[in-house]
RNA sequence: GGAGGGGUUCCAGAGCGGUCAAAUGGGGCGGGCUGUAAACCCGUUGACUUCGGUCUUCGAAAGUUCGAAUCUUUCCCCCUCCA
């Protein structure tokens, strides 16, 4: 088998293929260049997309060629794919913006150093924009009979349930199609690359070319991560793990892998970091704590950079050691005069804003969750006082996560 | 075009004149155990509070009533069935 195929279905990125065995022939004998498309339905990218892009980077290290297709053109209509309900239509700047964040983002992941794999970045809004109705029907839309389309999971899930899907929707699966269709004739793109949900959409598009040109291309999905509690993948009740500092710090990034389910470390290490999957496998056994500063350090450092990954690492350290200083943790400086007049504990954390609500706050309070200098607080009438700074600093505790230097200034 | 069903606190989902800041489950948060995991146990989960209470919530507005999430009217939105 191939060696990139081989590598994809090692780390576990492996789902279905249109035809494995040609598929690794093609590989063999050429570089080729690859697409997946990104949706710009948010600002940002988070977790959920990271396997795609990690497909991205295999794609590199082989010396083949990423496309990156940006939605913007697909997302003006809709994917109905794995969704009952149509969603939202966001506005044409919404969409700009997003695309060229979601862009901005991607580039931190692929290599742009060498010139054949260096990453292609595409907008579909170019060629959607000015299709002509009539010609694509002529050209394109003949390709497509309604009976087929019908049987497709996205369409048929809609149908079944009852829930209505427009005509809009019903043509987003051909303008993805026809995504493939423009990749390959202008960039002589002879694969597509997705996640199992996109497989009704990649078929299409390989079945299209076929006809068109008589090209022979291929469609690779990937799995749908599902946790080992069963959670979907990068979901928490916070809001999604974003891939971007501005919405999730680097910190933070770092924390939510250190906290991955013991059961998915090893598959995680394979798909979100780039060791050597040999490698992995021989660190099974290793301590699952040493393994999980291990995968958060390494996924850290692929989208924020080392600095941040090390320094995330040892604000870590400060933060689950008891009685440390904390002098890497995260610090707030306040103004002397703030003291003068009953400045109690409830105010300091509705300044040091990890709570917001006065109530909240007293309910923490109740339940011994709050210390200074690591001792519980009891009452919420707690004062802050001069005397409680050791050379002009405090340490705030929110139970056993959130740790606070308070500087004096 | 006709006939029904529904919109409840983060989510699902009870309540159908007072005892409702609203059952129950999930999620979140905190505590315990521990390994920053899982599982389990306990507490908590609108805001403000001088801890006595006070204020704002049940799609929107108006009304009936001593009193409404619960009844009436109008409006908005969603769904199901028939043509």
């Amino acid at each position: 088998m191939n060696k990139f195929l081989k590598e994809f279905k090692d780390r576990g990125f492996f789902y279905q293929c249109t035809n494995d065995n040609e598929l690794s022939e093609l590989l063999d004998r050429e570089n080729i260049k690859a697409y997946i498309g990104f949706d710009c339905t948010a600002p940002s990218l988070h977790v959920g997309s990271l396997l795609q892009i990690m497909c991205l980077r295999l794609l590199q290290s082989h010396g083949h060629q990423p496309i990156v297709l940006l939605g913007g053109g697909t997302t003006r209509i809709g994917d109905p794919s794995g969704k009952d309900k149509t969603r939202k239509i966001l506005s044409e700047k919404e969409i700009e913006k997003n695309s060229k964040n979601i862009e901005k983002i991607l580039k931190k992941f692929l290599k742009s150093n060498n010139k054949k794999t260096k990453p292609i970045f595409v907008n579909n809004y170019k060629w959607l924009k000015n299709l002509n109705y009539i010609s694509f029907l002529r050209n394109v839309g003949k390709h497509f009979t309604i009976n087929k389309m019908l049987t497709f999971e996205s369409v048929k899930n809609r149908l079944e349930r009852e829930q209505s899907l427009s005509y809009m929707e019903f043509n987003y699966m051909i303008l993805q199609a026809y995504d493939f269709l423009e990749l390959n004739k202008k960039e002589n793109c002879s694969l597509q690359i997705g996640g199992s949900d996109q497989w009704g959409n990649i078929v299409n598009g390989v079945e299209l070319i076929k006809r068109y040109s008589d090209n022979q291309v291929f469609g690779l999905t990937t799995p749908l991560i599902t946790l080992a509690s069963g959670a979907k993948m990068g979901k928490t009740a916070d809001g999604a793990i974003w891939l971007d500092k501005k919405y999730l710090s680097a910190y933070d990034y770092w924390q939510f892998w250190r906290n991955t389910d013991d059961r998915d470390v090893i598959k995680f290490l394979k798909f979100f970091t780039d060791l050597d999957v040999n490698e992995i496998n021989n660190l099974q056994h290793n301590n699952v704590n040493e393994l999980k500063i291990l995968l958060a350090n390494k996924v850290t450092e692929m989208l924020h950079g080392k600095k941040e990954a090390i320094k995330s690492e040892k604000i870590a350290k400060e933060t689950f050691s008891f009685n440390s200083s904390g002098s890497n943790l995260p610090s707030l400086k306040i103004k002397k005069s703030v003291l003068q007049k009953n400045f109690t504990i409830i105010d300091l954390i509705v300044l040091s804003k990890f709570e917001n609500s006065k109530s909240e706050i007293r309910r923490l309070i109740k339940g011994n969750a709050i210390k200074i200098n690591n001792e519980t607080v009891i009452s919420d009438k707690f004062i802050i006082e001069k005397k409680l700074f050791n050379e002009n600093f405090v340490k705030l505790s929110i139970g056993k996560k959130r740790h606070l230097k308070i500087e004096l200034i």
